[in-house]
DNA sequence: TAAAAAGTGGAAGCATTATTCCACTTCTGA
DNA sequence: TCAGAAGTGGAATAATGCTTCCACTTTTTA
C-alpha cells in the first residue's frame, strides 16, 4: 500500500521534503493574505524554489490551492469541534464555535470560503466543505438547545444558515474595523446579539 | 456647459446612441450574473457590436465595469431610500428595507458589492459606495428606533453592520436556497431574526 | 569518491484576454 | 444625392501569467 515499502523504493530525499515544507509554508501565506490570484513565480520566489519545483509536487496551481485550502479547512474543522466539544450548554457551544471561527477568519480570510458551493474549486478532492461542515454543527446545537428549552423555535437549518452568514471572513473583517481591530470584542458583540435572536 | 452647446457641435448620431444603450445593456446583463469576468469580446457579441466600439465610449474594461455598477448602485439606492420613507414606524423601515435589498441582491448578485472598500475599483470615479450608504441609512433607521424605544440599546453603527452582513449577495443566496429560493421567504426569515434580535 | 538517480531553476512556450488601429461603412447637413 | 465627418468591426498586437522542458546540480548508494 504504502509507497515506501515498494520493492526497491528508495526513501524520499532530503531536500524534496524541506522544499515542500517551505512551499506549502509560502503557498499557505500567501493565499491567506491574498487568496487565489496570487502568482506562481511569486509563491516560488517567497519559498526559495523555482516554479518547476512546485510542479514537480502540485501539477496545476489549482491543485496547489485546493492543497493548501482543505490543510485550512481541516484545521479550522478540528478547532471548532474541539472547541464545541468543552463546552457543555449549548448556548455556550454557540458561543465558543464563534470565537473560533472568527479567530480563524482573520489568519485564513482568503483561503477559508464560507460558501457552500466553492465553485471555482476543481471539484476533484472530495472537499467534504467547511460551510457544510459548519452549518452542520450549528444546526446540530441549535436543535440541541431548542430541545432543552434555551433557543427559541423555527427551523435550524434556517437559524444555522443566519449564524453562519455572520461568521464569513468578510463579515468578521467589517465587525472588527468598528472596534479598532479588536476581533474578540467583535465576536462579544456577535454573541450577545444571536443570543438575543436566540433565545427563548 | 453642456457639450452640446459648444459652438459648432453636432448632435450624437442617432446609432452611437443606440449601440451605447446596447452595450450598456448587455455588459449590464452580463456583469450582473457573473461579474467582471466576463470577456469584452462576450459584451460586445451580446451588444451586436464590435470590441472598438465599446472601446470608443469606455477607455477600458474597468471603467466599464465601474460605469454599470455604479449605475446599479445607484439604482439600489434610490430603492432602499424611497423603501424607507414610506414606512414611518423604525421596524417598518428596516422591513422594507431588508426586502428591497434582498430582491436587489438577486437581480444584480454580482454587481452590488457590498464590502466597505471595494479594492477592486479604479478607485477613479468618487463612489459613495453602497455599502456606506447602506450602513449609513440602517444606522439611522436604528438610532430611531432606539430613541423611540422598539429598538434595544447598543451601538447603531454596529447593530447596522451586523444587519448588513445578513443582506450581502452571498448570504441571500445561501438563505434563499434553505426555502426553494423563495427569495421573498428567505428576507421574512431575516426580517423575523432581526426583529427578536433587535427589540426592546 | 564516483556513477546513477533524482530533483532543480528559470527561460521559453502557450493560452487567454485586454486593447489598438485602420480600411470600410453609416450618418448628417446642405 | 453627395461629400465629409463620424463611427464601426474585428484582425492584429500586447500583456499577463500558467506550464513545460531540459541542461545542470544535489543527493544517494556502493
Amino acid at each position: 500500500m504504502a509507497e515506501e515499502a515498494a520493492a526497491g523504493a528508495r526513501r524520499e530525499r532530503r531536500d524534496v521534503q524541506r522544499n515542500m515544507e517551505r512551499v506549502l509554508q509560502a503557498a499557505q501565506e500567501l493565499f491567506a493574505e491574498r487568496g487565489p490570484d496570487v502568482k506562481m513565480e511569486e509563491v516560488a520566489r517567497r519559498a526559495g524554489v523555482g516554479v518547476g519545483t512546485i510542479y514537480r509536487r502540485f501539477p496545476s496551481k489549482d491543485l496547489l490551492f485546493a492543497a493548501v485550502s482543505e490543510a485550512a479547512c481541516q484545521d479550522t474543522r478540528h478547532c471548532l469541534f474541539q472547541a464545541a466539544d468543552h463546552a457543555h450548554d449549548p448556548l455556550e457551544k454557540l458561543r465558543a464555535i464563534i470565537l473560533v471561527q472568527y479567530r480563524q477568519s482573520v489568519r485564513q480570510a482568503a483561503l477559508i470560503d464560507l460558501r457552500p458551493d466553492p465553485a471555482d474549486a476543481p471539484a476533484d478532492l472530495d472537499h467534504p466543505g467547511l460551510y457544510a461542515s459548519l452549518h452542520d454543527l450549528l444546526a446540530h446545537v441549535i436543535a440541541s438547545g431548542q430541545r432543552q428549552g434555551s433557543i427559541r423555535s423555527g427551523d435550524p437549518l434556517m437559524l444555522a444558515a443566519i449564524c453562519l452568514a455572520l461568521l464569513s471572513p468578510h463579515t468578521v473583517q467589517n465587525l472588527s474595523r468598528l472596534v479598532d481591530d479588536d476581533v474578540d470584542a467583535a465576536a462579544d458583540h456577535v454573541i450577545r446579539f444571536l443570543s438575543a435572536g436566540l433565545a427563548v
